[in-house]
DNA sequence: ATATTGACCGAAATCGATTTCGGTCCATCC
DNA sequence: GGATGGACCGAAATCGATTTCGGTCAATAT
């Protein structure tokens, strides 16, 4: 049933019954109400792929899922996927997804979703440093909102949880629990985060009067494996740390993998601290101190800020950075020869 | 830049064009070479949405993510999403979400699709024993593609992990250690998978000659927390079980939780087995033995079965179901007094 | 030399909506 | 009673492709 034939069965033109059907002027009271009902009866609704020809609007926002072999690392990524997908419903979009095979290809990816799918927003994460993604787009004037910030422009919309914050009060608790020699596994290099791991991490060091030794500083992937590879080679120093701040809780589990392989006790002789709030936190031994990380709400409000941004909202006006939340559980022990 | 447009810039007419973009016969090797190259240079593609209008086919499918509040139970759904995704990409086809919030509004969210979205397929999975679900899709002749069997009909397309297998082979594995009190705690008892569970659990039993009790079949939802009620139900029986096969690794989880909470050691006084291989497994103590499930790769293959259903492939050719293997590790330690 | 064939091209219809713009009709005002 | 205005409606253009069908032109056959 196309609108030609409905507006047929009630006697109308087309172009009253689209009025009606699109809140226009033009049509009285009475005819709007009749023909809602009808379309709601005969179960009529506009076929959107015409709407969107005539509206010239594809209605269709791209939620870009980079490196799917690292999903796992990301539990909650789904939730944030639901959250993006429910508030974009609300606004009357569709998502679509796009899922970015390596690094490499990446910007492929948005440069066909740009060119040859016609999509009116993207939303993606896993931000760097010097971010080409955020570049092209910003350059071709598409709206986006990314989960996390860019050396590259501050300039554009994003939801982020602020990793300094994880730097500097994790290593800061460390201190507080008498420890002097604290470890820092970052995430990697070329993401965002990592730089303000490293910085809250140096700042926690300054305001303590500790100097700051860049061999208790390394890089891993987040996974266990990479987590438990960085941590070894930090056991492995003539002064090894007692207290390693890990930029994931993957890499946290790891570390305390490896310290449980040099015959330490992880959260006793050597203290680990997470972050990202991992579900299998809970689970480890021993339960694994972290920091939260709302992902799922995060989806929902950068969906919510994409459709703002459509309406004209700018940039600047779009901009949250939220604060994580310490989560004690036990691996982080005091310090043993503590003072 | 429009067809139109486009065709001028070759001093050729649209249809000439669209002809040789469509790989059309009635274009000559030459005008074709010319325009595919030229399309190439201006980066021309035709409008999607124009095309779907005129073709009368969304290019669409969507996948649907029911009870999200359970979604972290299956931490490999995103992975199936991109096998999908991939999939479905590679033959043309956009992938959209939807998400139902509960298990009652469900419906209501396919038939919004069908009727609103006008989708061309539909991929979902939680498959129960009466799926109204599948009876409405079978109904109004939607194509589709589910994760999981259904009492409801057997003629659609699917992928499927046997549960069966998991039933039959995770008591036999006990039987074979030893024990005769072996418990069963099944998914919920409307998902179709908890009937293979039980079924296959039962012909285990019975082979080996040992009495079917029912007092020994609890249900629990896919989460820790009634994994852990259910096996407390279990182990305060008079005469409580040294064995217990679980429908999925959470609840076995949560029943080892429960066993050490009566001071019990899970895996030596009452072993464990859980299912779909969830990557938590290795990580507790003991380490959980379960069993493989491959869900990324059935999330490709069931794209694969939607882009033949919708070329006119019958659903009885586009069937399967998947062997599970059991995945030795810890928790499914001898019988004490074993023979 | 003419008819026939086949390769190739292009005008126009079509998909299903939205939107502009002009027209009808009734009520009101002078 | 006729002019004016406002409320309401409908014909037709439009979005950007695809596809049908008829037409042109050169090559070939007779």
């Amino acid at each position: 049933m196309n609108i030609q034939e409905f507006a047929a069965t009630l006697g109308l033109s087309v172009s009253t019954v689209s009025k009606a059907l699109n809140g226009r002027e033009d049509v009285s009271p009475a005819t709007r109400q009749r023909v809602l009902k009808a379309a709601e009866q005969h179960s009529f609704s506009p076929d959107p792929t015409a709407r969107r020809l005539r509206r010239q609007s594809s209605d269709t926002v791209a939620f870009v899922i980079s490196s799917p072999q690292l999903s796992f690392a990301h539990p909650f990524f789904l939730d944030m996927l639901v959250g993006v997908n429910d508030a974009m419903d609300a606004g009357g979009y569709q998502v679509i997804i796009a899922s970015a095979r390596s690094v490499e290809t990446e910007l492929d990816v948005f440069k066909r979703l740009i060119s040859k799918q016609r999509i009116d927003g993207l939303l993606f994460g896993r931000t760097r440093r010097h971010d080409e993604r955020i570049a092209y787009l910003l350059e071709h004037d598409v709206p986006f909102v990314t989960f996390g910030r860019s050396q590259t422009s501050d300039d554009y919309p994003y939801v982020d949880i602020d990793r300094f914050v994880v730097g500097r009060a994790g290593c800061a608790r460390f201190i507080t629990l008498g420890h002097r020699r604290i470890a820092l596994i970052h995430t990697p290099e070329y993401l965002m985060l990592s730089h303000f791991e490293h910085e809250g991490y140096k700042e926690a060091l300054h305001a303590a009067g500790i100097a700051y030794d860049e061999t208790l500083c390394v890089e891993a992937a987040m996974a266990e494996e990479d987590g438990a590879r960085a941590a070894r080679r930090l056991l492995e120093l003539p002064d090894p740390p007692t207290a390693i701040v890990c930029g994931h809780d993957f890499i946290a589990m790891g570390a305390m993998r490896a310290i449980a392989e040099t015959g330490r006790t992880p959260g006793l002789d050597v203290g680990v601290i997470g972050a990202d709030n991992h579900p299998f936190g809970s689970y480890v031994q021993p339960a694994l101190t972290t920091f939260s990380a709302d992902t799922q709400h995060a989806g929902k409000r950068m969906a919510e800020m994409l459709l703002e941004r459509l309406s004209g909202k700018s940039s600047r006006e779009l901009q949250e950075v939220w604060l994580p939340q310490l989560i004690v559980r036990a691996s982080d022990g005091p310090h043993r020869s503590g003072m």
